[in-house]
DNA sequence: TTGATATTATACCAACCGGTCTATATAATG
DNA sequence: CATTATATAGACCGGTTGGTATAATATCAA
């Protein structure tokens, strides 16, 4: 059984990645997770900005996750990114396009508003910029290669995230998925 | 001189774009556009939802224009492509990690709450595709690969912006500028 | 059983939200 | 000049926000 902390997390991340931070209520956290508000203050002293922090780091780690178990199957990089992407164009098509990419509102809502919301969310979209390295240094790419290709395969994924819930059609991310397996299949390894 | 109106859209298009929708306050446009209540309520009789309708047409146009500009001195697609995004991380930067992607938190933000600005945005980003799919085609590319690629760039610059905002760093940007130029030189154009 | 700690449960608060209202300038028109 | 539409000005409203205070209740060691 989940313990009313995570609950709390969960709820959050949630509601986080359907509606993003401003429009979040605390009180509808609570309604939601079934936990008082008294409980919420208990574990997030610090309020909303201290829950969201912990929401952003759990959303990472979950992506980071989903990413490597993604990429896991097919041994070639190209391959299998442009196949991860394509799953993700199916999970937003399912989830009514409010999930995909729970990091992005908040991201983009506290750049100038909360150093600590902004520093969770570097940290977290730097654990999916490894995990992509990661597989495309397995696959025979130079470290500094790497690098500069997960950052632009976590950009044009996260782009394509908008694009697809924007117009209500996975099809913009499964463009992306063609074009990116088409560039990583073709560009020099070193 | 800016009639009232254009003035509170104006402010608005900023207020939006550095803080996003539900974090920027109706009185905060009134401060800051110094239009008292009873004009926007005037111009704007449906209140916060039709003065970011009409904001995020206006800044779609904007950009649109900016796209056509920026790509117009260069002729190969690709180059003008790549040198247009290093602009895009040079203005990120002088903003201050503030300005840049005037369209993404509306829209991200709305997508299931409101069908008017989820339609407003979705018409925005149109704009911007048909600004790349023209230079596309125009250097040569057939109507389809023009399309795809097209929203290939948009995905790419978007997701960009958003790693350099919240890296407070430009290079982001910079590196889909080197990636989405190679894959546009070395991509077949049928 | 007792006492301390950890957790839950609400009542409450000032501040702010988007939105409505009425009153008043200002300008164009007969 | 009188009248009418246009536009400005800001007080005001109910509802909600994030946050605080305090009391009740589990939980568990001694």
């Amino acid at each position: 059984m989940a313990s009313t902390r995570d609950q709390i997390i969960e709820t959050t991340c949630t509601l986080l990645e359907a509606h993003g931070y401003h429009a979040t209520g605390l009180n509808q956290i609570i309604a939601e997770s079934g936990s008082p508000k008294g409980s919420l203050y208990y574990y997030f002293p610090k309020g909303k900005e201290e829950l969201t922090a912990a929401a952003v780091e759990r959303s990472g780690r979950l992506v980071e996750q989903n990413i490597r178990a993604g990429l896991a199957n097919i041994e070639d990089p190209a391959q299998a990114i442009a196949s991860f992407v394509r799953s993700i164009a199916r999970g937003v098509e399912l989830s009514n396009f409010s999930a995909g990419g729970p990091l992005t509102m908040v991201a983009m809502e506290t750049v100038n508003s909360s150093e600590r919301l902004n520093l969770a969310c570097r940290q977290a979209y730097g654990w999916l910029c490894d995990a992509f390295a990661e597989k495309l240094l397995a696959g025979g790419f130079t470290p500094e290669r790497a690098a500069s290709l997960a950052t632009f395969v976590v950009s044009a994924i996260e782009g394509g995230i908008i694009l697809s819930r924007t117009n209500h059609n996975g099809d913009p991310l499964r463009q992306v998925a063609v074009e990116l397996g088409a560039y990583l299949r073709s560009t020099p390894k070193t």
